[in-house]
DNA sequence: ATTTAACTGGGTATTCTCACCCATTGCACG
DNA sequence: CGTGCAATGGGTGAGAATACCCAGTTAAAT
């Protein structure tokens, strides 16, 4: 970066103190770069980015109050022109398939090194995209399943909270044999044959807010 | 800590490269510290542990390989001068009981502010023990659950699995209608009434491997 | 405008779960 | 040397899940 250009804001959104410091750290070896401010839960994140519209945005997947993937939308609504790189500890295809499709501008998994960071926080900064080679690798071996529907993943969110059809049925307001149907799709989408198997999918694939579960 | 008593010797086991170099970053403001091993599984831990016999280590509960509670086995088996800190992510009652249970010297969870961690690696090092404000809260809002007896336990993992009572009896040699008992008294002891609620609260609650599911 | 797919609902039958009841064996702790 | 508890096994019955079959409506996409 140039000496002339403007400073590169930065705001680091993750509810792990120490994975925060670590990151800021990294960013701070890059020349023009300041942090503008450092956030522990997804509504603060969103109300920063409202602020400050900062060059770029550092956000976790799973913070309380508001998942990573919410803040992200708030922030192409609010502040389009922010770069926004994911930093997660999750390893599911899933996941980081869902963060491409919201097009993310850089995906980092917490394991990788500190220059494979520092390389994607220079990428993204110049208005590249950076998916870490250990995500990519993820994404690449995976067995894509089905689409999940909309309607699928309210009724699979309230099995998974030990609803049974009935239940379910009243509370979308539909017939239990519809709940019924909606399950028997899931099951033969993900593959497996028993709500067992269903809820460890789902649970592992983050098809589920992992902050307000039972 | 004097400057004529010997370096205190340190391992920092944690499969997040950030999180190694943040908690790194804290030690090293500590005085007569030197980092002696950094690992990223708990294979290598227990490799290093047993190679150098550190005087403090730092390890995380989830990661590859084997899992923190089985190095913290190890450890004491070993090495049992070593003194043991938790840096987890988890914020789940039941798996802070059981590493206090495992006699752990410390618990921080990764949320903690820099002074506290700071705080909780001098306590140890100096043969104390220190659970985090964060960690003490969960631990006392706990609501006990009743004691899970180790069949219960491994047919709670094969229901997990998805597997249906006949299938669990044959592998367990014993009857089907045992392994319903069983299943009913997880349901009793943990309070709900469906296998979903159930699996649910075991993949919370890290009743199972979180490395080997379906 | 025709096709595709999501969402809706029903019929029927088998199998499994779940909630009660009951008992025996063996081991550990006071 | 009882008392308690883990582990084993059984009976019964209501209800739920699962696996097939079937079809209508709506909305988007080609």
């Amino acid at each position: 970066m140039s000496a002339d250009s403007p400073k590169k804001r930065v705001i680091v959104a993750d509810d792990h103190a120490i994975v925060r410091s670590g990151t800021i750290a990294v960013l701070s070896e890059i020349d023009g770069v300041s942090i503008v401010a450092e956030v522990a839960d997804g509504l603060s994140a969103i109300a920063e980015i409202k602020k400050h519209q900062p060059d770029l945005l550092v956000l976790d997947a799973a913070m309380p109050h508001a998942s990573g993937i919410e803040v992200l939308a708030d922030t192409r609504r609010w502040s389009p022109d922010t770069a926004i790189t994911l930093l997660t500890g999750f390893t599911s295809a899933g996941i980081l398939a869902n963060w491409l499709a919201a097009d993310v501008d850089g995906i980092l998994l917490k394991s990788c090194s500190h220059v494979e960071m520092r390389t994607c926080f220079e990428a993204v900064l110049s208005g590249g995209r950076f998916i870490s080679k250990d995500a990519s690798e993820i994404l690449e071996r995976t067995t894509p399943v089905e689409a999940i529907t909309n309607r699928e993943r309210e009724v699979l969110a309230l099995i998974a909270m030990g609803r049974q059809s009935a239940d379910i049925a009243k509370r979308l307001n539909i017939s239990a044999r519809t709940v019924e149907k909606h399950r028997a799709s899931l099951m033969a989408k993900i593959g497996v044959n028993s709500v067992a198997q269903l809820i460890a999918y789902a649970l592992r694939e983050g098809l589920l807010d992992e902050h307000r579960q039972m």
